[in-house]
DNA sequence: AACTCGGGGAA
DNA sequence: TTCCCAGAGTT
């Protein structure tokens, strides 16, 4: 198939199948940039609501810029990867610093963004500037994999120049924004993970995998580690109606949310004697009212499996609470405003925000 | 090149 | 369970 007869078939498709999203009414290279990076590795049903949030909070750049950090985690909370806020925010912080609040304009300077890889540089370049540079993502993989027979693995280096190379030869120089958005749309909605929908999909004649029956193999990609399992054991300290909230730092996950005063173990904890050497945490159980842990909670994460047990330790209004590092006491009102990992937020709402409902 | 970073939906 | 999502940064 020529190229010409490729990427006119594509667009056809797109403006017949296409999803109305917002993201797509708008030529700001700000609210494109917001949905790109909200987007990554996010599904759009999962992403919308939080496109619109964002948008509604910060309709511009600029407002971004002027937002605090934990404003901007705390409308992000539930989103995961929180880099992608922290990072999002510093960047609008630059733009207004640096290019006095406009936004780059082409790909190359696109990419120094942090936050803003090839993928979401050539996103951003052709839907608002109409670069003809191709924006390759997992969909654009999956498509370019299975139409052309390609058996590279997609989670290797070698893959991001062979399909950005391919992708180019196909891009129109005149529509690359509509080609862009239709090989995305192509593999979100048509040329699925699981069951493509190969009978209804006009390019059946030419597709390789659907010619030689390898639809579920393409494309090939790496298995990956397996994910590593972790034993948290947090001490939920509840004092004159506050609670002990810890801001995460560090190179671990949840960078920037606040969690409570966290032992980790190599194991789960027979009982809270291994808690004991530290001297702070024994005196803590001496002079605390202590409820145990009812459950276990799992929580996944893409690389971590975390076996998560709560104590709570209720002190007398009266006792001397000293707190170590990082950690503070913040009322429950200051704490429902704070950046969280879901699984802190879950066990909150379980046992500290559950409100009670009528039964009327 | 390999690892790390969240959370959720679908089968 | 397993896969993978409009990926990017770090080592």
């Amino acid at each position: 198939m020529k190229v010409t007869d490729f990427s006119s078939k594509l667009i056809h498709w797109y403006h017949h199948h296409h999803r109305d999203l917002p993201w797509r009414h708008t030529s700001d290279p700000y609210q494109i940039w917001l949905s790109e990076v909200i987007l990554q590795q996010t599904r759009v049903a999962q992403g919308l609501p939080y496109y619109l949030r964002f948008v509604e909070k910060y309709p511009t750049v600029q407002a971004m810029a002027e937002a605090d950090e934990q404003d901007i985690l705390r409308t992000w909370q539930g989103l995961g990867y929180y880099s992608r806020a922290r990072n999002m925010h510093q960047t609008a912080r630059q733009i207004v610093q640096e290019f006095n609040g406009v936004f780059p304009n082409s790909y190359e300077q696109l990419l120094r963004l942090k936050g803003v890889g090839n993928y979401t540089a050539a996103a951003i370049a052709s839907f608002a500037f109409g670069e003809a540079v191709p924006a390759v993502d997992g969909n654009v993989y999956r498509v370019l994999a299975r139409l052309f027979g390609i058996k590279t693995d997609i989670a290797s280096h070698a893959a991001k120049k062979e399909f950005f190379e391919l992708a180019k030869t196909l891009i129109p120089a005149d529509n690359a924004a509509f080609f862009n958005q239709a090989m995305i749309e192509f593999g979100a909605i048509q040329c699925q993970p699981v069951a493509p929908d190969c009978l209804l999909c006009p390019f059946q004649d030419s597709c390789y995998a659907f010619q030689n029956g390898q639809q579920s193999v393409l494309p090939v990609k790496a298995k990956k580690a397996k994910v590593r399992n972790r034993f948290l054991n947090y001490l939920v300290l509840e004092w004159n109606g506050k609670l002990a909230m810890n801001l995460r730092g560090g190179k671990d996950v949840w960078q920037g949310l606040y969690d409570f005063f966290l032992i980790e173990t190599l194991q789960l904890p027979e009982s809270p004697d291994e808690f004991m050497e530290q001297p702070t945490v024994h005196s803590w159980f001496l002079e605390s009212e202590i409820q145990v842990p009812q459950k276990t909670y799992v929580h996944l994460l893409s690389h971590q499996k975390l076996h998560v047990q709560f104590w709570r330790l209720r002190f007398a209004d009266s006792a001397n609470m000293a707190l170590p590092d990082n950690l503070s006491f913040f009322s429950f009102d200051q704490v429902e405003q704070l950046p969280k990992p879901i699984l802190i937020d879950s066990f909150l709402k379980e046992h500290y925000f559950s409100n009670f409902i009528s039964p009327n």
